[in-house]
DNA sequence: TTACATGCAAATAGTTTGCTTTTGG
DNA sequence: CCAAAAGCAAACTATTTGCATGTAA
Protein backbone atom coordinates (compact mmCIF):
# COMPACT_ATOMS: atom_id res chain seq x y z
CA UNK A 1 0.00 0.00 0.00
CA UNK A 2 2.52 1.99 1.06
CA UNK A 3 4.76 3.57 -2.38
CA UNK A 4 8.78 3.55 -1.87
CA UNK A 5 9.61 6.69 -3.38
CA UNK A 6 13.00 4.44 -5.01
CA UNK A 7 10.01 2.85 -6.90
CA UNK A 8 10.87 5.20 -9.58
CA UNK A 9 14.06 3.98 -10.34
CA UNK A 10 12.81 0.03 -10.47
CA UNK A 11 14.26 -1.41 -13.58
CA UNK A 12 11.41 -3.72 -15.29
CA UNK A 13 14.27 -6.62 -15.70
CA UNK A 14 12.82 -9.51 -17.90
CA UNK A 15 12.70 -11.29 -15.03
CA UNK A 16 10.61 -8.87 -12.78
CA UNK A 17 8.49 -8.27 -15.27
CA UNK A 18 7.85 -12.31 -16.05
CA UNK A 19 7.50 -12.66 -12.60
CA UNK A 20 4.77 -10.52 -12.47
CA UNK A 21 2.76 -11.51 -15.52
CA UNK A 22 3.05 -15.01 -14.08
CA UNK A 23 1.79 -13.75 -10.86
CA UNK A 24 -1.26 -12.60 -12.04
CA UNK A 25 -2.29 -14.22 -14.77
CA UNK A 26 -2.63 -17.17 -12.29
CA UNK A 27 -5.76 -17.73 -9.85
CA UNK A 28 -3.81 -20.50 -7.56
CA UNK A 29 -1.70 -19.11 -5.24
CA UNK A 30 2.12 -20.21 -5.34
CA UNK A 31 4.87 -20.45 -3.40
CA UNK A 32 7.86 -18.89 -4.48
CA UNK A 33 9.69 -22.19 -5.51
CA UNK A 34 6.93 -22.81 -8.10
CA UNK A 35 6.99 -19.95 -9.70
CA UNK A 36 10.74 -20.70 -9.80
CA UNK A 37 10.02 -24.08 -11.55
CA UNK A 38 7.56 -22.19 -14.06
CA UNK A 39 9.92 -19.28 -14.89
CA UNK A 40 13.04 -21.49 -15.22
CA UNK A 41 11.76 -22.52 -18.06
CA UNK A 42 11.38 -19.87 -20.02
CA UNK A 43 13.46 -17.61 -18.62
CA UNK A 44 17.27 -19.37 -18.85
CA UNK A 45 19.46 -18.90 -15.98
CA UNK A 46 16.57 -17.89 -13.90
CA UNK A 47 17.16 -18.20 -10.09
CA UNK A 48 15.06 -18.69 -6.83
CA UNK A 49 17.36 -15.98 -4.87
CA UNK A 50 15.67 -13.60 -7.74
CA UNK A 51 12.03 -14.89 -7.60
CA UNK A 52 12.67 -14.04 -3.59
CA UNK A 53 14.04 -10.62 -4.40
CA UNK A 54 11.14 -9.86 -6.73
CA UNK A 55 8.57 -11.59 -4.54
CA UNK A 56 9.61 -8.91 -1.92
CA UNK A 57 9.77 -6.07 -3.65
CA UNK A 58 6.56 -6.24 -5.30
CA UNK A 59 5.31 -7.41 -2.03
CA UNK A 60 6.78 -3.82 -0.70
CA UNK A 61 5.25 -1.95 -3.48
CA UNK A 62 1.42 -3.33 -3.16
CA UNK A 63 1.52 -4.88 -6.78
CA UNK A 64 1.18 -8.27 -4.97
CA UNK A 65 -0.08 -10.01 -1.56
CA UNK A 66 1.64 -12.13 1.10
CA UNK A 67 0.18 -15.38 2.47
CA UNK A 68 1.41 -16.89 5.51
CA UNK A 69 -2.03 -18.77 6.03
CA UNK A 70 -0.94 -22.25 4.86
CA UNK A 71 1.87 -22.63 7.00
CA UNK A 72 6.15 -23.53 6.67
CA UNK A 73 5.70 -21.73 2.95
CA UNK A 74 5.04 -18.37 2.05
CA UNK A 75 2.67 -18.22 -0.48
CA UNK A 76 1.71 -15.19 -2.78
CA UNK A 77 -1.51 -13.94 -4.49
CA UNK A 78 -1.80 -11.31 -7.97
CA UNK A 79 -4.80 -10.58 -6.77
CA UNK A 80 -5.23 -7.38 -4.29
CA UNK A 81 -8.30 -6.78 -4.48
CA UNK A 82 -10.60 -7.18 -1.53
CA UNK A 83 -11.41 -11.04 -1.17
CA UNK A 84 -10.81 -13.95 1.49
CA UNK A 85 -9.14 -17.52 1.54
CA UNK A 86 -9.87 -21.03 2.24
CA UNK A 87 -6.97 -23.22 2.70
CA UNK A 88 -7.21 -27.02 2.87
CA UNK A 89 -5.49 -28.27 5.88
CA UNK A 90 -4.49 -31.49 4.11
CA UNK A 91 -3.40 -30.41 0.30
CA UNK A 92 -2.39 -26.89 1.54
CA UNK A 93 -4.82 -25.47 -1.90
CA UNK A 94 -5.88 -21.64 -1.33
CA UNK A 95 -9.12 -20.69 -3.02
CA UNK A 96 -10.26 -17.25 -3.34
CA UNK A 97 -13.94 -16.23 -1.24
CA UNK A 98 -15.28 -13.24 -2.35
CA UNK A 99 -14.80 -10.25 0.24
CA UNK A 100 -17.35 -7.81 1.49
CA UNK A 101 -15.42 -4.03 1.56
CA UNK A 102 -17.61 -2.96 3.76
CA UNK A 103 -17.27 -5.77 6.45
CA UNK A 104 -13.55 -5.80 6.06
CA UNK A 105 -13.23 -2.08 6.45
CA UNK A 106 -15.90 -2.27 9.85
CA UNK A 107 -14.09 -4.94 11.05
CA UNK A 108 -10.55 -2.97 10.56
CA UNK A 109 -12.00 -0.41 12.76
CA UNK A 110 -13.09 -2.76 15.37
CA UNK A 111 -9.56 -3.72 15.70
CA UNK A 112 -8.56 -0.19 15.49
CA UNK A 113 -10.35 0.80 18.41
CA UNK A 114 -9.76 -1.98 20.40
CA UNK A 115 -6.55 -1.94 20.05
CA UNK A 116 -4.96 1.60 19.34
CA UNK A 117 -2.94 -0.10 16.59
CA UNK A 118 -3.04 1.91 12.84
CA UNK A 119 -4.80 -1.32 10.60
CA UNK A 120 -3.52 -1.00 7.34
CA UNK A 121 -4.57 -4.22 6.30
CA UNK A 122 -6.12 -7.59 7.36
CA UNK A 123 -6.53 -11.29 6.54
CA UNK A 124 -9.38 -13.37 6.76
CA UNK A 125 -8.60 -16.99 6.40
CA UNK A 126 -10.84 -20.39 6.50
CA UNK A 127 -9.32 -23.68 7.02
CA UNK A 128 -10.60 -26.96 6.09
CA UNK A 129 -10.73 -29.53 3.57
CA UNK A 130 -10.90 -29.13 0.20
CA UNK A 131 -13.21 -31.20 -2.69
CA UNK A 132 -10.54 -33.17 -4.18
CA UNK A 133 -9.11 -34.41 -0.56
CA UNK A 134 -12.50 -35.21 0.41
CA UNK A 135 -13.03 -37.73 -1.99
CA UNK A 136 -9.57 -38.92 -1.34
CA UNK A 137 -8.39 -37.52 -4.55
CA UNK A 138 -4.86 -36.60 -2.98
CA UNK A 139 -2.87 -36.51 0.25
CA UNK A 140 0.12 -34.56 -0.40
CA UNK A 141 1.23 -31.35 -1.56
CA UNK A 142 1.33 -31.85 -5.66
CA UNK A 143 1.78 -29.38 -8.42
CA UNK A 144 -1.97 -29.20 -9.26
CA UNK A 145 -2.52 -28.14 -5.95
CA UNK A 146 -1.54 -25.01 -7.17
CA UNK A 147 -4.16 -24.93 -10.63
CA UNK B 1 -11.12 -29.73 17.37
CA UNK B 2 -11.11 -33.56 16.75
CA UNK B 3 -9.40 -35.17 19.23
CA UNK B 4 -7.35 -37.81 18.89
CA UNK B 5 -8.25 -41.20 20.77
CA UNK B 6 -4.51 -41.73 21.46
CA UNK B 7 -5.00 -39.08 23.80
CA UNK B 8 -6.29 -41.60 26.40
CA UNK B 9 -2.90 -42.57 27.36
CA UNK B 10 -1.10 -39.00 26.85
CA UNK B 11 0.65 -38.89 29.71
CA UNK B 12 0.90 -35.73 31.54
CA UNK B 13 4.57 -34.91 32.03
CA UNK B 14 6.17 -32.44 34.32
CA UNK B 15 7.06 -30.33 30.76
CA UNK B 16 3.97 -31.00 29.03
CA UNK B 17 2.18 -29.41 32.38
CA UNK B 18 4.30 -26.41 32.61
CA UNK B 19 3.97 -25.09 28.89
CA UNK B 20 0.19 -25.74 28.60
CA UNK B 21 -0.05 -23.64 32.22
CA UNK B 22 2.38 -21.19 31.38
CA UNK B 23 0.58 -20.72 27.90
CA UNK B 24 -2.89 -20.01 29.09
CA UNK B 25 -1.38 -18.07 32.19
CA UNK B 26 -0.67 -15.43 29.62
CA UNK B 27 -2.12 -13.07 27.68
CA UNK B 28 0.66 -12.80 24.77
CA UNK B 29 0.50 -15.18 22.01
CA UNK B 30 4.41 -16.12 22.34
CA UNK B 31 7.03 -18.31 19.98
CA UNK B 32 8.49 -21.50 20.49
CA UNK B 33 11.67 -20.05 21.61
CA UNK B 34 10.09 -17.25 23.96
CA UNK B 35 8.12 -20.08 26.16
CA UNK B 36 10.93 -22.22 25.98
CA UNK B 37 13.64 -19.76 27.43
CA UNK B 38 10.67 -18.88 29.98
CA UNK B 39 10.14 -22.59 30.96
CA UNK B 40 14.35 -23.11 31.09
CA UNK B 41 14.25 -21.20 34.15
CA UNK B 42 12.06 -23.75 36.56
CA UNK B 43 12.30 -26.84 34.51
CA UNK B 44 15.79 -27.98 34.60
CA UNK B 45 17.18 -29.24 31.24
CA UNK B 46 14.13 -28.62 29.14
CA UNK B 47 14.79 -28.56 25.84
CA UNK B 48 13.31 -26.92 23.07
CA UNK B 49 12.51 -29.79 21.01
CA UNK B 50 10.72 -31.07 23.73
CA UNK B 51 8.49 -27.98 23.47
CA UNK B 52 7.64 -27.89 19.82
CA UNK B 53 6.91 -31.36 20.22
CA UNK B 54 4.40 -30.67 22.92
CA UNK B 55 2.73 -28.01 21.01
CA UNK B 56 1.95 -29.73 18.07
CA UNK B 57 0.50 -32.21 20.42
CA UNK B 58 -1.50 -29.94 22.35
CA UNK B 59 -2.45 -28.07 18.86
CA UNK B 60 -3.80 -31.33 17.79
CA UNK B 61 -5.44 -32.06 20.72
CA UNK B 62 -6.93 -28.41 20.10
CA UNK B 63 -5.98 -27.34 23.70
CA UNK B 64 -3.77 -24.35 21.81
CA UNK B 65 -4.31 -22.41 18.81
CA UNK B 66 -1.52 -22.44 16.37
CA UNK B 67 -0.67 -19.00 14.59
CA UNK B 68 0.72 -18.24 11.46
CA UNK B 69 -0.21 -14.50 11.22
CA UNK B 70 3.41 -12.64 12.19
CA UNK B 71 4.74 -14.28 9.39
CA UNK B 72 8.31 -16.31 9.96
CA UNK B 73 8.38 -17.54 13.38
CA UNK B 74 4.52 -19.85 14.26
CA UNK B 75 3.22 -18.34 17.69
CA UNK B 76 0.72 -19.80 19.82
CA UNK B 77 -2.30 -18.62 21.91
CA UNK B 78 -3.36 -20.52 25.13
CA UNK B 79 -7.08 -19.07 24.16
CA UNK B 80 -9.21 -21.45 22.30
CA UNK B 81 -12.41 -19.59 22.62
CA UNK B 82 -13.32 -17.25 19.15
CA UNK B 83 -11.59 -14.40 18.27
CA UNK B 84 -9.57 -12.45 16.44
CA UNK B 85 -5.70 -10.75 16.14
CA UNK B 86 -3.60 -7.59 15.35
CA UNK B 87 0.13 -7.85 14.52
CA UNK B 88 1.71 -5.07 14.37
CA UNK B 89 3.72 -5.23 10.76
CA UNK B 90 7.00 -3.21 12.94
CA UNK B 91 7.63 -5.19 16.57
CA UNK B 92 5.85 -7.92 15.94
CA UNK B 93 3.28 -7.60 18.33
CA UNK B 94 0.17 -9.45 19.09
CA UNK B 95 -2.92 -8.60 20.32
CA UNK B 96 -6.66 -9.59 20.67
CA UNK B 97 -9.77 -8.68 19.36
CA UNK B 98 -13.06 -9.78 20.55
CA UNK B 99 -14.43 -12.14 17.71
CA UNK B 100 -18.59 -12.56 17.29
CA UNK B 101 -19.60 -16.45 17.27
CA UNK B 102 -22.59 -15.48 15.00
CA UNK B 103 -20.16 -13.49 12.12
CA UNK B 104 -17.44 -16.12 12.33
CA UNK B 105 -20.53 -18.90 11.78
CA UNK B 106 -21.98 -16.89 9.20
CA UNK B 107 -18.19 -16.62 7.37
CA UNK B 108 -17.30 -19.84 7.50
CA UNK B 109 -20.69 -20.87 5.84
CA UNK B 110 -19.98 -18.63 3.15
CA UNK B 111 -16.63 -20.20 2.71
CA UNK B 112 -18.03 -23.37 2.64
CA UNK B 113 -20.80 -22.57 -0.04
CA UNK B 114 -18.55 -20.41 -2.25
CA UNK B 115 -15.62 -23.16 -2.56
CA UNK B 116 -17.13 -26.60 -1.26
CA UNK B 117 -14.27 -27.05 1.51
CA UNK B 118 -15.64 -28.66 4.55
CA UNK B 119 -14.53 -25.76 6.93
CA UNK B 120 -13.38 -26.44 10.39
CA UNK B 121 -11.99 -23.35 11.63
CA UNK B 122 -10.90 -20.26 10.70
CA UNK B 123 -8.70 -16.73 11.61
CA UNK B 124 -9.22 -13.36 11.01
CA UNK B 125 -6.01 -11.48 11.07
CA UNK B 126 -5.35 -7.54 11.28
CA UNK B 127 -2.11 -5.89 10.59
CA UNK B 128 -0.95 -2.47 11.68
CA UNK B 129 1.00 -0.72 13.60
CA UNK B 130 0.95 -0.86 17.50
CA UNK B 131 1.11 2.01 19.86
CA UNK B 132 4.54 1.59 21.10
CA UNK B 133 5.85 1.22 18.07
CA UNK B 134 3.48 4.34 16.69
CA UNK B 135 5.56 6.95 19.29
CA UNK B 136 8.92 5.16 18.44
CA UNK B 137 9.58 3.24 21.42
CA UNK B 138 10.28 0.17 19.86
CA UNK B 139 11.51 -1.05 16.22
CA UNK B 140 12.86 -4.48 16.86
CA UNK B 141 11.39 -7.77 17.84
CA UNK B 142 12.05 -7.72 21.78
CA UNK B 143 11.06 -9.64 24.60
CA UNK B 144 8.54 -7.59 26.06
CA UNK B 145 7.02 -7.56 22.52
CA UNK B 146 5.02 -10.61 24.18
CA UNK B 147 4.13 -9.26 27.40
C1' DT C 1 27.75 4.96 -17.78
C1' DT C 2 26.39 3.35 -13.48
C1' DA C 3 23.32 2.20 -9.94
C1' DC C 4 20.33 -1.43 -9.66
C1' DA C 5 19.66 -6.35 -10.40
C1' DT C 6 21.11 -10.94 -11.31
C1' DG C 7 23.26 -15.77 -10.47
C1' DC C 8 25.43 -18.65 -7.68
C1' DA C 9 26.74 -20.47 -3.41
C1' DA C 10 27.08 -20.12 1.26
C1' DA C 11 24.74 -18.69 5.44
C1' DT C 12 20.73 -18.31 8.54
C1' DA C 13 16.65 -19.36 11.19
C1' DG C 14 12.90 -22.01 12.49
C1' DT C 15 11.49 -26.45 13.08
C1' DT C 16 11.86 -31.58 12.89
C1' DT C 17 13.93 -36.04 13.60
C1' DG C 18 16.98 -40.05 15.14
C1' DC C 19 18.54 -42.18 18.80
C1' DT C 20 19.42 -43.21 23.52
C1' DT C 21 17.87 -42.63 28.15
C1' DT C 22 14.07 -41.40 31.49
C1' DT C 23 9.74 -41.74 33.49
C1' DG C 24 4.57 -41.66 34.21
C1' DG C 25 0.77 -44.70 34.94
C1' DC D 1 7.19 -52.84 33.66
C1' DC D 2 7.23 -50.55 29.13
C1' DA D 3 5.38 -47.50 25.85
C1' DA D 4 5.38 -42.70 25.72
C1' DA D 5 8.23 -38.77 26.26
C1' DA D 6 12.51 -36.36 27.21
C1' DG D 7 17.24 -34.65 25.96
C1' DC D 8 20.68 -33.74 22.81
C1' DA D 9 22.56 -33.12 18.49
C1' DA D 10 22.29 -33.59 13.79
C1' DA D 11 19.28 -32.91 9.81
C1' DC D 12 16.05 -30.39 6.99
C1' DT D 13 13.69 -26.65 4.61
C1' DA D 14 12.41 -22.19 3.48
C1' DT D 15 14.42 -17.97 2.91
C1' DT D 16 18.24 -14.49 2.93
C1' DT D 17 22.68 -12.60 1.91
C1' DG D 18 27.58 -11.63 0.03
C1' DC D 19 29.91 -10.98 -3.80
C1' DA D 20 31.33 -10.79 -8.51
C1' DT D 21 29.15 -9.95 -12.94
C1' DG D 22 25.54 -8.33 -16.05
C1' DT D 23 22.21 -4.87 -17.82
C1' DA D 24 18.27 -1.36 -18.12
C1' DA D 25 17.82 3.38 -18.50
Amino acid sequence: MILDKAETHRRNTRQRVALLELLTSVTCHPSAQWLYEQLAASCPGMSLATVYRNLSLLAKEGKIRTLHCAGDTVRFDGDIGIHYHVVCSQCGAIVDIPGDTGESTRLCELAHRTSGYVVSDHSFDFYGICPDCQSGNHTVLKDHQFL
